[in-house]
DNA sequence: CTGAAATTCTAGCACTGCTAGACAGGCGGT
DNA sequence: ACCGCCTGTCTAGCAGTGCTAGAATTTCAG
């Protein structure tokens, strides 16, 4: 996909269906004849970045299978702020930029299940609450991601924070 | 500011600079004697919020002085998530659209600083790393609140998370 | 070779943020 | 009273956006 390229090289802002006809090598009206309009556009990459997310979590996952508890949550956390930080433009195609994406309903991608099935599997089976769990795990990483690629949080503490998620999110004892 | 209302009206696409004209009975141009631009704008509305978050935030932590750790810091969070809630668009200009405020350099409005010494404020003056696991709890709010409001996290569970994000905040002991 | 179907194009609409230059009004100074 | 000036406002317009109607072109079956 073309429009993931640009959008990655120059951001989203970028990404106007003329530039994107230009890059294709085609007219304007074309991209509408493959898809609806522009939020189709960014929803399809979307979708890309979902697959991709969902490999390399799950890669972090077997990696360090049979490791203890912390080491395999780490490697999983580690491998999920790396994507948000080297693919920002993928990464806010996915969730910040305004789509109409069934996350949690019957039509959600498997894609999409598969990246938060990941995350679930980083926490102990016995863990209890481990679907809440992983819900509240994936918004502080997202926050964090969010937070600090916007410049809202020191970069410099990035270690501390997530020494701290991981300890908080599992299970006491 | 007319603008604030018409973004928490109609959304911030629904804010264009001939609307908000329109509404404040000027033309045009004369925005831009007032402001460098359509970012200036919503930076300002930005600030607002941040001045009323911290006084939320600050009122839900001074209510519930003397009480048990675990009680006030879910008053300081819950008033978090009920600003997010009920203001959308303000949470939005302070949070995900893209201005230029700094945030943790010289010029970091006071409001803002108040906002997260109000976090600080809500965990045990004796817990270690404090600062970080008020980032870390900042960060963790933050994606709960943009990821519902998105409906990429189920609204259903919300309290569970919560009390999750509580315990695993807190220093263990 | 012809007519229809599919595909691509040109041209344009209504909108965006933003700005140049014209126009008005009130000010102090002569 | 008149002049020049400054401040503030306006109209008109630029370049760009997403998107679409209808013309033009190509493709291909009969």
């Amino acid at each position: 996909m073309a429009a993931r390229e640009l959008a990655e090289a120059e951001g989203w802002e970028a990404l106007t269906t003329r530039r994107l006809a230009e890059r294709v090598e085609y007219s304007q009206p074309v991209l509408y004849s493959h898809f609806k309009g522009k939020d189709a556009i960014v929803a399809a990459v979307a979708q890309e970045g979902f697959t991709e997310l969902a490999k390399l979590l799950r890669t972090a996952r077997t990696a360090t299978d049979g490791q203890e508890p912390r080491r395999r949550l780490r490697a999983v956390c580690q491998a999920y702020l790396r994507f948000a930080v080297e693919r920002p433009a993928l990464y806010q195609a996915m969730f910040v930029l305004p789509t109409r994406l069934e996350f949690a309903g019957e039509e959600t991608p498997t894609a999409l299940r598969a990246a938060f099935d990941a995350f679930m599997e980083a926490l102990p089976e016995a863990a209890p609450e481990r679907e809440a769990r992983a819900e509240l795990l994936w918004a502080a990483l997202h926050g964090i991601s969010t937070l600090s690629a916007t410049d809202r949080i020191p970069a410099q503490g990035g270690a501390t924070r997530l020494d701290l998620l991981i300890e908080g999110i599992l299970p006491r004892g």
